[in-house]
DNA sequence: ATCCAATTGGAACGAATGGTCAAAAATTAC
DNA sequence: GTAATTTTTGACCATTCGTTCCAATTGGAT
């Protein structure tokens, strides 16, 4: 009985991640949604519900299209170590390669929302604990494989890594020396040995 | 001939600075700043300008007066490498133990309003360059006076020091494990050999 | 004491904010 | 084909936004 949506939600809600990735949240308007995200305001909000809501949503939809190739690069069978190196380099290269300066959604989301936010802040911790878990758990495995030393931390590694990661993406927002997050790369991984 | 102004103008930047790191630049409205800078609304725009004015004299309040002590720190004579070791604790002590999780004001202007911001995205590569120069240097001079290997490339860890410190700065803004940011940092730390 | 000039508080501005509502259109089930 | 129900459209809401203006006030210089 029910009338089918004319329009794609996932597809809208791809859009609407798209601005507030860019923008972030409070300079993200209403109007700003309604004009691309291609549907009128009333279904926006019988859809997802008023702007926080939509925003969660999108955040949400970022770490999971987003992320979770990175849990999955690191668990994959094998020697763990690779994966670890691949993993910084990959987001020292998405950082300094990344022609909009967008950043990353989660540390922009923090930056701008915390600590006052507390849906938001309860989303970002979720994310940095689940990259610190998969990290440890990749170092735990190439610790064992003996990939990296035996007297190693892995959990402190993995904190270090994800301190280390965060870093690199703010600063990633900034128009400075490309070198400088490679160099800094480079340098990071001189620890896993 | 010009009246004396009744209030003292760097008292009341403190105070904008003081609103404008906690909240961010978006969420903080002019109606929140003429309630707590204790002056007139027109006073606001005679003696600042208008809000974006502001938001800019009181960052760069912030980096002239809290950061100024990190470059001094730096460049202490004698030996240089116990300087940037404090400077990673003092950051790790400082992010772990905020109690109201403002983090730091740079970090937050860059992920707020960059890439599109231009003034705020100058300032903001100013800022993180003069910190890089500053570690650059000292760690030249640890590495002339043998405080680290000869074959340490300095601007390469000062830069990888300079987007930790910045990684810390970001999830200091999370109610994390506080054991988090210690863990890292003493892992950093190692590489400083 | 007087004039000058700048500061002051507060009212007022239009534009923009996030959100709502009712009428119209459209699709499904019967 | 008809009835039912939901989506859609777009006008509309009160509020808040940053900014400006003006009249009153204030203190300094002569």
């Amino acid at each position: 009985m029910p009338r089918t949506k004319e329009f794609d939600p996932g597809a809208v809600l791809e859009r609407a991640l798209d601005l507030f990735w860019r923008r972030g949240y409070e300079a993200t308007s209403m109007a700003d949604l309604v004009e691309h995200l291609g549907i009128g305001r009333a279904s926006i909000y019988a859809t997802f519900g008023g702007k926080h809501d939509l925003y969660l949503k999108a955040l949400e939809r970022y770490v999971q299209t987003r992320d979770p190739s990175l849990v999955e690069l690191l668990s994959q069978p094998g020697p763990a170590l690779p994966a670890v190196r691949a993993l910084v380099e990959l987001y020292a290269e998405d950082a300094a390669g990344d022609r909009d300066r967008r950043g990353c959604m989660v540390v922009n989301a923090a930056a701008e929302l915390l600590p006052d936010d507390q849906p938001v802040a309860r989303f970002v911790e979720a994310s940095w604990t689940g990259l610190e878990t998969a990290l440890t758990s990749a170092l735990i495995r190439a610790r064992a494989q003996g990939e990296i030393s035996a007297e190693a931390d892995p959990r402190a590694l993995a904190r270090f890594l994800l301190v280390f990661l965060q870093g690199m993406r703010v600063m990633g927002k900034s128009h400075g020396d490309p070198a400088r997050l490679r160099d800094a790369a480079a340098q990071a991984l001189a620890l896993l040995r």
